[in-house]
DNA sequence: CCATCTGGGTATGGAATCCAAACCCAGCGC
DNA sequence: GCGCTGGGTTTGGATTCCATACCCAGATGG
């Protein structure tokens, strides 16, 4: 595959939106419901200016909606929420938990677990092939060149 | 979720190693197969001393192995490979590229397409609950505080 | 009306990173 | 010995990051 164009990647292009420390914070926060400003600013610790422009990315990107909203007597305020784009990162979040949960589990084990409502199951990413196959880290794949693609250059 | 440390997040400590423009790209270059320095440095466009930086750092957190190895009657050279923990990294890239494929999938349609060697069929990353949901983006889920979590301070 | 508080930012300046290009070193082939 | 190649390290300038300070608009209080 190297001889094919880095960038023209899928993994490539989202990494380009999500590649920064803060971004993929950001988008769990959002996640987790935390929508204002200054919430955010102070549960990730981020610089208020980097915030900022993590924030137009996120929405210039489609991923996050900004949008007034008035809390009830209060004057008018922003709050930031994902996109259905933004929230289709859900798989990619759980992803990342899990590789995390699994690799780096700190002290006293995994600190969150996401349970699926209706049910109470704990939900968890994994590959399949579209014939149903599980496929697990030692299983076989190969990465086929589609008309998209384009020759390094 | 507001009130637990940031840091002490799953994703926060995989975001931690992977966060950055290039981490990505040079673990998904390595899953292609691509090993040597150079190959590395070419294919991606990055700098060498970034590349050099990137991947001490990925050794270090033992999602690299860096190993000597001698070509047929050449001398010894260094290839980086994954490691079993770097492996597991698949269902984070194949998420990634799901995204891609869907949000930001170019004039000709996704570049590539990853196959199950054995029946090559299309490998997909998704959710589903230990009790065998299928958990699409409009499922309500609800994180759980852990012991392993943390308030914030 | 004036002062104050609060959310959501800008402005500023120093530290850390990024980048490109140059340089370096060891082993081989000649 | 001389150059070529893989795998870096060095260097200097352009960006980005961060913390802190400042700003502005709309309540709120007197």
């Amino acid at each position: 595959m190297a001889d094919y164009d880095s960038g023209t990647c899928s993994i490539a292009r989202t990494a380009q939106i999500l590649g920064d420390r803060w971004s993929v914070l950001v988008v769990r926060d959002l996640f987790n419901g935390v929508r204002r400003f200054d919430a955010l600013q102070q549960h990730l610790g981020v610089a208020r200016d980097v915030l900022t422009k993590r924030l137009a990315l996120l929405v210039d990107e489609g991923l996050v909606a900004k949008r007034p909203y008035r809390p009830e007597g209060e004057r008018a305020r922003h709050e930031y929420v994902l996109t259905p784009a933004g929230r289709d990162l859900r798989t990619v979040m759980v992803a990342l938990m899990d590789w995390g949960d699994t690799h780096r589990p700190g002290q006293d084990g995994p600190p969150m677990s996401l349970r699926h409502r209706d049910c109470g199951a704990e939900i968890h990413a994994h590959l399949t092939c579209a014939a149903g196959h599980e496929i697990d880290s030692t299983t076989r794949a190969e990465l086929v060149a589609l008309p998209g693609a384009r020759l390094a250059g």
